[in-house]
DNA sequence: CAAGCTATAGTTAGATT
DNA sequence: GAATCTAACTATAGCTT
């Protein structure tokens, strides 16, 4: 219903009536499937129309004929109730392998959504994320290159010290191959974080990043119960 | 559907499936309301919910029975019913659902292997994979060293360039931060590779791996239809 | 756990081709 | 009629209460 709501009584005009239960047929289709399918339950709908002997069965006849068969012979079930018998026993246990089922899945789905944040760090292909994956991955990042460059401070600062030593033996070689810490001002040294910084990212992600930016600063806009295990 | 239009598939979560179930119910029921009296036509809906035996019949359950009495008058309806009883019904769907069932197994089992790959390699910890899984992770990491070391070489070398460039004008400056060429005869050069080698490996493991050993030369222990992606 | 809210994807009446 | 278009208009996923 749409433009200047409609009243909810029959359509008077034939060829309306009968375009609007054309859409509405398909439309109504399209739901029952949709919660059979989001929902996991067995549905179906039949219409009727007036000048059509065949009833229109959804999702199809077959389905809709075992249901209708289990509606007919579910009075005479009401009886047999009372007893155990091999239906409700078959029931029961069509009901736990439902539940194990929507366990696996849901697993299933968490475990794809951290393996997506693997793979995209591998490949650097961050276009299939979605916000919360991205910023999981984004601290990842972040925690793995301050290790690295943890780790590349650390092995700096070692290969200046034997470069001094190198030094103080034979007159100021750099044998290391890394530049020495005197060449280093406040400034210089910032912009050489920045550039080494820039660099790691390359490596890290073949493909230039275009999606991806570190964030700076102690903002920390993570949610509270993510699901990306930080061990 | 709303909200970063879903995929039409099974609802994982148990409290939203049921939430979404109790709403789209009351939508159909609306809508088969509405087309039974706009469009002048019998219409019902049934719908049966898993852990219950009594199904959901719309509009009401005496139109339902008498669409069903309608369906019974039809012959091919009755050979059907012959056929096809509740309980056979209910194998077949159980058998579907164990099928279902062994598949997310599998799939499970299959993305925890993965997983569990990434996460030796984010944390460094390979004492919990198996000798498949530790193949396919050192080819992995092999292949990403090889990358970093190419991006290394390329940057080296266009920074060893620009220190050229500068020595040119400043007389031998070493402004990059970066060993020049000059410095390298053939067997410094290779020793410097195993150095950096060990130097990367050590910094994306943060434990020293006592576990890895980077395999050499040409060999390829590689099982043909490894269950890694390397896309 | 039910009820209410809201933004937005989906539906559809009416018009047009 | 059938197909297509578009402007209302509704249904509902994800939240909040």
């Amino acid at each position: 219903m749409s433009r200047s709501s409609m009243k909810l009584e029959l359509i008077a005009d034939d060829a309306a009536r009968k375009t609007s239960l054309k859409k509405r047929k398909k439309g109504l289709l399209k739901k029952v499937q949709e919660l059979s399918i989001l929902c996991d339950v067995d549905a179906c709908a039949i219409i009727y129309e007036p000048d059509d002997r065949h009833p229109e069965l959804w999702p199809s006849s077959e389905e809709a004929t075992r249901m209708l068969v289990r509606l007919r012979s579910m009075p005479e079930m009401e009886q047999k109730q009372k007893m155990m018998n091999q239906e409700e026993f078959l029931y029961q246990k069509m009901r736990k392998l439902v539940d194990q089922l929507h366990k696996q899945e849901f697993e299933n789905k968490e475990l794809e959504k951290k393996l997506k944040m693997y793979e995209a760090l591998r490949t650097g292909d961050f276009s299939e994320l979605d916000m919360e994956q991205a910023m999981n991955l984004s601290m990842m990042i972040e925690q793995m290159l301050k290790k690295i460059y943890e780790k590349m401070d650390a092995i700096k600062k070692h290969q200046a010290a034997m470069a001094r030593v190198d030094g103080v033996v034979q007159e100021g070689g750099n044998a290391a191959g890394l530049n020495t810490p005197r060449e280093n001002t406040p400034t210089e040294k910032d912009n050489e974080i920045l550039q080494r910084q820039k660099q790691m990212l390359d490596m890290m992600i073949p493909r230039s990043s275009k999606t991806y930016q570190p964030s700076a600063g102690p903002t920390n806009p993570w949610p509270a119960n993510s699901l990306f295990p930080f061990n």
